[in-house]
DNA sequence: CTGAAAGCGCTTACAG
DNA sequence: CTGAAAGCGCTTACAG
C-alpha cells in the first residue's frame, strides 16, 4: 500500500491539508479541538509527513552533515552516538560524510553534496574544523556550522569545548600533587586548538610550581598510538628518565606505555603515565589510564540542538556562540606517588 | 543567490527540462552532440540536481542507511568509512541510525525513519543483522537490506561475510602448528552468526589435530574488553593453566593479555594470545596480537554497490545474494612456540 | 482561525 | 531523438 499522505489524513479529518499542515508543524492558530481530532487521526493513520517533500517546498533541511577526517578514532564514534540520539530528539537524521583534507577534490564533493542535500547545518570535527578552505565554503552556502573541540571562533560558526588549558593544569598538578617534579610532556597535533591548550596548561602549572621543564621532556606527537610509543623511546631512553610522562591523549599515553613494558619500566612503580579524553582504551590498558574525560557525546548534542534550533537556521543573524562543557578528572591506576 | 536549477540549464543549453534530465540520469536516447552540450553548459553553470526534487518526483531516494547497535566499536567506524567512500561513488548519502534494539520505542522510530526518507536501502550490522522484529519491518516496507558479517540469509537480505569458519581453523592449526595442545577458548556472543562459526572452527581444528578440549577452557565471552579480562582471570587462575588462548575477537584477546600481565605470565613466552578482527587496538596492545584481518571497509563497499545497484532495488525479484570476501592471517608477537 | 491556489525542482507517462 | 503536460507531497503567500 502506498504510503499516506497529508491529502490521505486531511479527508479522513475533515479538513484542508494546510490545516493538516499547521499541526504538524505545530503552528499557533489552530483551534485545540481541531488540533486533537487531526493529531488523532495523524495517529490512527500513522500519517508521517514525507521529508522530501517538505523540505522541497521550504527549503528548509531535516539533514544534519557530520563531518570529518578520522572515523577510526573512538572519537568519532562518541561524538556520532551523541549527535544521533540529540537529531532523533529533534526529528532531524544523520548525514556523515569523510572529509579528506588530502583528497585533491574533497571541497568540489562537498560542495556537491551542500547543494544536493541542502543540509539544515553541519558539524565539524577536528581536524578539518580548522580548515578554512571548508569553512569558507560553508560560510559562503549560508550553512550554520558548529566546531566542535575547538574554542577558535571567526567565521559565524558556533565552538563547543571543554577547558582544554584548565583541565592540563589539573592532570599536571595532580602528578605535581603526588611528588613528581621531573614530567614530561607528550604533545598532540600543535595546530589543533585544543593540543595547544594543553600544551599552555601543562607549563602552566609547572611554572607555578617553581618546576624546570626539560627541553627533551617536551615530545612532539600527533595523538597517534605510534607516535606516543616513539615520544616514549625517546624519554626513556636514558637512564635519567622522568618520574612521570603526561600525553595529550590517551592513544599516545597507550603508547607510553608499551614503549614502557619494553624497558621493563614498572607503571606507576617507577614511573606514571597519565592521557587525555577518556577513550575507551584508557580502561583496556594495564594499568588503566589516569585521564581526563571529555564528554563528546554531550558537546555532539549540544552541537545539535544549536543547529537544530530554527532561529539559529535564518541566515544572517548568526551570533558568534562558544560553549563550553565541563571536564572530570579520572584517577585510576597508571600514576602513583613519586 | 539562487541554486542553479534544471529549467536555467535548459535555458541555457537550449533545450528542454526533459532532455537536461535525460543527460543527468545517463539515459539513453540523446543525440551525442546535443549531450555534449547539455554537459557543458552543466560544468559552466556548476549544476547538481536537487535531490529532495529528484526523490519526490522518481520516489527514488540517494539515501543508504547504516544501522548499528554499537558505534563505539572500531568494527563500526570501520564499516562507515568503507561505505562512505562507495557512496560518494555513486552518489549516494550515508545516513546512520542507532538501533538500540531494547528501546521500546525503537521499531517506531525505525519505521519513522522510513516513511520520513524512504532509504535506497539499509545495511544491517550485528548484532541487529538478527533482530527478526526488524528485518521483518525493512522487509514489509520493500526496502533492500544488506547484513554485514552474517551468512545467515532467510529474508530476502544480501549477506556479505568473510569464511569465519575456516579462518578460526587457520588460527587454531597456527597455535598447534607451533606445538601448542592446551588451547583455550574465548567465545563470542554465540547467538551471533560469526561466533558460532568461530567456535566451530576451533572445535573441529583440535579434532582434526586429535587433540582434546577441556570444558573449563571454553569460556563465555560478549566480545567485550571486560568479559575477555573476566575470561582470562578464570582460564589463567590455575596453575596448569594452558599455553595458548584464542579469543574469539580483539578486545577479548586484549582482555586475556591484560589479565596475564596481572599474573606476571609472560607473554608469548609462557601464553600466547590470539584474535580475531584485526582491530586499531591489536596494534596498540604489548605485545601486538596475532589475528585475523577482517576487511570490513571491503565488506561494506560490497553492500554500497549491491544497494546502489538500480536492478537491486526493484521491489520483488530481490534473489538471495551472498556475498564471501577474503580475510588475511596476520601473524605478529602474541603467539610463539609453546 | 481556516482554506484555495500556486509553486518548490525534479521525473513520469505520453506524444510526436 | 525531443518536448509539453501533469504530478510527486508538501509549504508559502495570500485571502477571507
Amino acid at each position: 500500500m502506498p504510503p499516506v499522505t497529508i491529502k490521505d489524513v486531511a479527508r479522513a479529518a475533515g479538513v484542508s491539508p494546510k490545516t493538516v499542515s499547521r499541526v504538524m508543524n505545530a503552528e499557533a492558530h489552530v483551534r485545540p479541538a481541531v488540533r486533537d481530532h487531526v493529531l488523532r487521526v495523524v495517529a490512527e493513520l500513522d500519517y508521517r509527513p514525507n521529508a522530501y517533500a517538505r523540505s522541497l517546498s521550504s527549503s528548509r533541511s531535516y539533514l544534519i552533515g557530520l563531518f570529518f577526517d578520522d572515523p577510526a578514532s573512538g572519537y568519532a564514534a562518541e561524538v556520532q552516538l551523541g549527535a544521533m540520539a540529540r537529531c532523533r530528539h529533534h526529528g532531524y537524521h544523520l548525514v556523515v560524510e569523510r572529509i579528506d583534507r588530502d583528497g585533491p577534490e574533497t571541497l568540489d564533493e562537498v560542495s556537491r553534496t551542500l547543494q544536493a542535500l541542502q543540509l539544515a547545518g553541519v558539524i565539524l570535527t577536528p581536524p578539518i574544523c580548522d580548515w578554512s578552505d571548508l569553512t569558507d565554503l560553508l560560510d559562503h552556502r549560508g550553512i550554520p556550522v558548529v566546531k566542535l573541540n575547538s574554542s577558535r571562533t571567526g567565521s559565524s560558526a558556533a565552538v563547543i569545548h571543554i577547558d582544554d588549558y584548565q583541565a592540563a593544569r589539573d592532570m599536571t598538578d595532580h602528578l605535581i600533587t603526588l611528588g613528581h617534579r621531573d614530567i614530561a610532556f607528550v604533545q598532540g597535533i600543535v595546530s589543533h586548538d585544543a593540543a595547544g591548550k594543553r600544551l599552555a596548561g601543562f607549563c602552566d602549572a609547572m611554572r607555578c610550581a617553581g618546576i624546570g621543564i626539560r627541553d627533551a621532556w617536551i615530545q612532539a606527537g600527533d595523538f597517534s598510538f605510534r607516535s606516543g610509543m616513539a615520544a616514549g623511546d625517546a624519554i626513556l631512553s636514558t637512564n635519567d628518565h622522568p618520574s612521570a610522562v603526561f600525553a595529550a591523549n590517551d592513544e599516545m599515553a597507550l603508547g607510553v606505555l608499551v614503549s614502557a613494558a619494553h624497558r621493563n619500566i614498572a607503571v606507576p612503580k617507577a614511573l606514571s603515565v597519565v592521557g587525555f579524553d577518556d577513550a575507551p582504551i584508557s580502561r583496556m590498558a594495564w594499568p588503566q589510564l589516569t585521564t581526563i574525560r571529555q564528554p563528546n557525546a554531550v558537546l555532539a548534542s549540544v552541537a545539535i540542538d544549536i543547529l537544530a534550533d530554527p532561529s539559529y537556521q535564518q541566515a544572517g543573524d548568526r551570533p558568534a556562540r562558544s560553549v563550553q562543557v565541563p571536564y572530570t578528572f579520572i584517577g585510576r591506576s597508571s600514576s602513583g606517588p613519586a
